[in-house]
DNA sequence: CGTCGCTATACATACGTATGCAGCCTCGCT
DNA sequence: AGCGAGGCTGCATACGTATGTATAGCGACG
């Protein structure tokens, strides 16, 4: 029952034409005539014909197909993604559909050598990476990317260096605005909750607008309220007790992730201290969870629909050959009940 | 510089061998000297030949890719995926990768029409339908899937009919185990905030097993207290408004997921309603949410990975032509703070 | 009335790989 | 030494589409 499917010599036969002209009508070809056109195309139809896509993308010489590197340096099993990036993944499938491309996705051990196949195999036209990295690392290996001529666009800072095309939110910005906002009310002693350092260029550019606004202020940086911790709720919580054993005193925390800000504050709720009266807490990404915590999480908000569609608009751009452009995406403050 | 991507010819002429031994080489033919193969392989390693799988794609019959068909009937505009979809997610590509696949991703309007293209045009091997999903709508599709003759699975409930293999935690017994744990602890008026309509065949075996569990305990069920909501913190919180506004009497909720249970906690508790003294909740699915909560959320765990796993793996099978057999889930009951 | 020009279609071919089949070479046996 | 067998490799080809080029049909114009 189930014969091999049908191809465009089968549509060819059945409409009376021949291959050539399967394929002209069916691209909407304009020297195929309205009449020939119509025949093919209810041939097509009573056949369920679908093109072959191995065929096609090996006769062009493309698959408008993108592919999605995820770069995580966790362990693959307890490997929890940001809700962050997860959202954006939603929308990057949505503008690709919109734009007739496929998504092909894949995560990758940051430690492991990435051969990035997907270009090189023609499996994709051009690949985004994404993901919390260290950018010393992956450096070398972008300007690789670039001498093979591989299209692709990043997820990261678009301020520091000029390595191909990169979307971002205004880190520093956000940074300034959520620090800005904790001094004006008062606060002098906030701790910062994330990383300073190149490996992670999101965190770093938070810190550096943490670092302006004081200047801003007039207020000196005590780098004793500088914890570490990555994105995950776990070290918000490691970062908020190592806070307090510290003995630093502090009276605000402006954590570079919901996740560790969500984190730190049951910490600091469970040993006794009262948000906001006693320390104000603002997060960054504005993740469902900001919304469901107690009190509410005042938190710098990224659009991630905007994100990915940024991300998937330059990526085609620079696949269809027109030029793209790196973007700073905007951030926006939002007030609720974890500050006053 | 960036001359034309080297081909399994180029190969050849560097090895001083033919094409196809190439080929038979790369694929790990036995039929090819290990002399000859080590200097295939390290002709392709200097010219960093990768295999086009467009070529390879039609002249064998497959791709080696999976198409994830992603279903959602809210608009694409504010839709956001429910996390726990997502963290499968995670755990398909992890799936996909280990048996070197690739994983498609797309979204589907519930309502449009969904010509299954994935494996008809050749760029898909299999499909995985994953989705709250009208399931009247699909049978029809699925029986026509069926008699093409496409690899599919399906995220579900194993239990009604037999259309294909159906992954599916188990939604009757996470159901019953809630309820019982409730009508246990001395609850009498449980809510039910769900659906139970065919619609949703997962609501529909959560509610299914509150009724067992009812039944089991010689309690009867007022169907009063069972209040329409799909899996979202808004509808939850709704579904709240509406029980407290019909003034039937409750002393717990079961919502049939996460995110209702969070929306609906948040109205309780700005009612005036202690959780879990005045009122017990129970949520599904056990989101990273749920912990966040305060209380944190009593809820029914539905394993992820678990999921992703299970649904490549049957998926695969099939299209490895190995028979592929529906299962079922287990679930666990977490007791948090939000019950007693 | 012949030829030019335009349109609509057919013909031929290339994309890069994988595989059935044929052939060669070597080795062993008689 | 002759012959058979088996192990490697090369030859030829097919997968299904898209496109450059050739051709047929037809109307118009000199």
């Amino acid at each position: 029952m189930s014969q091999r499917r049908p191809t465009s010599f089968d549509i060819a036969e059945l409409a009376g034409v021949s291959q050539p002209t399967v394929s002209r009508a069916l691209s909407g070809n304009p020297s195929v005539s309205a009449e020939t056109r119509a025949r093919v195309l209810a041939a097509a139809e009573q056949l369920q014909y679908k093109v072959d896509k191995n065929a096609s993308g090996l006769r062009r010489q493309h698959s408008r197909t993108l592919a999605l590197l995820f770069f995580e340096d966790m362990s693959p099993e307890e490997s929890l993604i940001n809700p962050f990036y997860l959202s954006m993944l939603g929308s990057m499938v949505r503008s690709c559909a919109a734009r007739s491309y496929d998504l092909l996705i894949s995560f990758q051990q940051l430690s492991s050598d990435w051969h990035v196949d997907y270009e090189d195999s023609r499996k994709a036209d051009g690949i985004i990476l994404l993901g919390y990295g260290d950018y010393l690392l992956t450096r070398p290996r972008l300007e690789k990317l670039i001498e093979q001529g591989t299209h692709f666009v990043r997820w990261g800072s678009p301020r520091d260096g000029e390595i191909g095309t990169t979307i971002g939110s205004d880190n520093e910005g956000g940074g300034f605005a959520a620090t800005a906002h904790l001094l004006g009310s008062g606060r002098r002693r906030i701790a910062f909750l994330g990383s300073a350092t190149k490996a992670y260029p999101e965190l770093l550019d938070r810190w550096l607008g943490y670092c302006r606004a004081h200047d801003a202020a007039g207020v000196a940086v005590d780098e004793a309220l500088r914890i570490d911790a990555l994105p995950s709720e776990e070290d918000g919580a490691d970062a908020a007790r190592r806070l307090i054993e510290s003995r630093t005193p502090f009276d605000a925390v402006f954590a570079s992730s919901d996740l560790v800000a969500i984190g730190a504050m049951r910490v600091l709720q469970e040993s006794g201290r009262h948000v906001p009266g006693d320390v104000a807490i603002i997060g960054f990404d504005d993740l469902a969870a900001a919304r469901f915590a107690r009190p509410a999480l005042t938190t710098v908000a990224q659009d991630p629909r905007l994100a990915g569609e940024a991300l998937v608009e330059a990526l085609i751009e620079a696949v269809e050959r027109r030029p793209s452009t790196s973007r700073l995406l905007p951030v926006e403050l939002k007030l609720r009940g974890s500050t006053d």
